[in-house]
DNA sequence: AATAGCACTCTCTGTCCCGGAGTGCTAAAC
DNA sequence: GTTTAGCACTCCGGGACAGAGAGTGCTATT
């Protein structure tokens, strides 16, 4: 679809977007032919330029500027120009000695992968966990904290924990609590929360429960915890797109802090990636948001055995070096996959 | 030890703090009169301004712009001069339909929590969560997740839940783990992690153990997930300060935004107020960190009981509201208190 | 088709100037 | 002796303006 554009003009539109990556600034032809070896004259530069503004790929913020890469042109940059470099040595180093699992929880490795990919790509990093609906039960737990409070904690199969406190009316004796608690994992271990929710609704109906009290008291209290939850995201390096210069401007800056405060339209955007098999990318308003003018985003499923659990990635500005953070949100998705999968080497 | 001023001098230095809270202006002699019914005239205002200043409590930027308030002048105006007021009847009831732990977990309902402050106070929001070692075990339990991996679940008294997951390097057959989970828990519960450090230390040495293999492997599981860790924070509302025109300049965010993201050093800060009975309220660099210069922080500690568990307070310029904002954070906290401690209302 | 030349456009920077707000001092008033 | 009015002075901020620099588009030439 892209290729109505002959090579010269793309190995010059390729020149102009990584001019833009490094300098941020609108680029020129004297500085294309200048830092690029195409053996063409700023004039003939200019030709080919006004024509690829014409065909969508570039803007001059004014007459007189130099010229700027749109979506468009990073859409077919990273589609089919760019050349993804395999990941460094001492990135790859970095990532892997920072990412343990031994004596921590599944939230904070995510949060520290969060931490990784921030620093490492010098831009935001950002990990979704996996939603827990979609979690397969490995054990649930009532413990009694008070006279009216129970705590529940559910294990997943990967060792994420989610605990609730739920108020009981009814008091309930320690016995009665340690048979519940047998009782609900019996019938719920293997099962996938989304699917406990309705094997509940089946189990209430049973001859057994209705003349238990007991149990009819723990179908009802499990119930009380199986509430959606959103996913929990953790995003990371903030402070580091304010480095960059594209968001010196201060009323821009506050209308990306104030998108990224609002957690769940990010995690709407990164979920619609969780089917993509390998990594995914958006380029500004190409979400269909337009609080994410100018802004990219990389993301790479991590995954046990054959299905997704969650999304990870890299966001940063439209001018993103592309070529070095895809394939670091790659590898780093394949460690956490990896991490949580057991980790059998 | 402020008492080296006059009625009028104070008054005159509350109206001038009052109306840099408002206005975020250097304020000049005029404009106090203007606002502020002293019957008196400029001049005699400049006088006393220039008193002031000498003495510590005002600077002016340069020659020609009205004064500003120092942190010692805040220091006075939060010990003596200000008249706190009640927390209004709306704030009181945004914050209690806001507030309740059932369905929920502790860390989520402190999140709310920060979220609560911060969009009350329209400033930042900061919970700092219990430290876990300073918390009662209720329960401890194993939990084998493959092979090679265990995850080990603590529960505190007050509903915080803990969870690490650990190598294991033998296999544990399912039965032992049971038997391991019934032995802890029978030695380790109604003790404080830091109690219970000790304690495994002890037990290692009795004869018990030396011939018991599965028990002295329970004791060195149990060690390894007593390591400590950082006290979790929920900081929230970071947008917020973007709107102040003080941190209008974009190299001073940044600088903010670099301290906030470090968030031990906010943690060793506010942990500094845990013994104080009531709020605490830093002023600028009165913390002795430089990078908090022009920020103010009030906290209250909220308790179960006789002891503190947290803090939580709200973060913001040193020009603060700090009539409106100090009753805010001291209601949260004593409700916080009280939700966490059972609810027995 | 590619290039050199040229006129034109637009931004950015520095300088100058002026008005406004505020101060400090001195002399007068209470 | 305190308070006030008057006045000269200082400093910032904004507007006007000119020149430099970078880049473009067009046209004529190779």
């Amino acid at each position: 679809m892209h290729s109505d554009l002959n090579d010269r003009s793309k190995q010059i539109l390729e020149a102009i977007i990584e001019d833009y990556i490094l300098t941020a600034e609108p680029v020129g032809s004297r500085t294309i032919t200048r830092r690029h070896p195409l053996a063409l004259s700023p004039a003939t530069v200019r030709n080919v330029m006004s024509d690829l503004e014409e065909m969508g790929y570039l803007t001059s913020p004014h007459t007189s500027a130099g010229r700027v890469p749109t979506d468009k042109a990073y859409r077919l940059y990273v589609d089919s120009l760019l050349a993804v470099r395999r990941v460094s040595r001492s990135e790859r180093e970095e990532i892997r000695r920072r990412c343990s699992i031994d004596g921590r929880d599944i939230g904070s490795v995510l949060r520290d992968t969060s931490r990784i990919l921030s620093s490492v790509s010098h831009y935001m990093g950002v990990v979704v966990a996996p939603r827990f609906t979609a979690a397969i039960l490995r054990q649930i737990e009532f413990v009694k904290l008070s006279e009216n409070r129970l705590l529940v904690i559910l294990v997943s199969q990967t060792g994420s924990v989610q605990n609730k406190i739920i108020e009981s009316d009814g008091k309930i004796a320690p016995a009665d609590l340690e048979r519940i608690n047998n009782y609900l994992n019996g019938i719920l271990q293997g099962l996938t929360i989304a699917q406990i929710k309705t094997r509940l609704i089946e189990e209430m109906q049973t001859e057994k429960i209705r003349y238990d009290q007991l149990m009819s008291q723990a179908i009802s209290l499990s119930q009380k915890t199986m509430g959606d939850s959103d996913s929990e995201i953790f995003l990371e390096g903030q402070s580091n797109i304010m480095e960059l210069p594209e968001f010196a401007d201060i009323g821009r800056m506050k209308k990306i802090f104030r998108t990224f405060e609002e957690k769940n339209l990010l995690v709407r955007l990164l979920e619609r990636c969780m089917d993509a098999e390998g990594f995914n990318i958006f380029i500004g308003a190409e979400s269909s948001l337009s609080q994410m003018a100018g802004i990219s985003v990389i993301t790479s499923t991590y995954r046990s055995g054959r299905n997704s659990l969650g999304v990870l990635g890299v966001i940063g500005p439209t001018r993103m070096g592309y070529a070095n953070v895809i394939p670091v949100v790659d590898y780093t998705a394949k460690l956490v996959s990896r991490l949580l999968d057991g980790d059998r080497h």
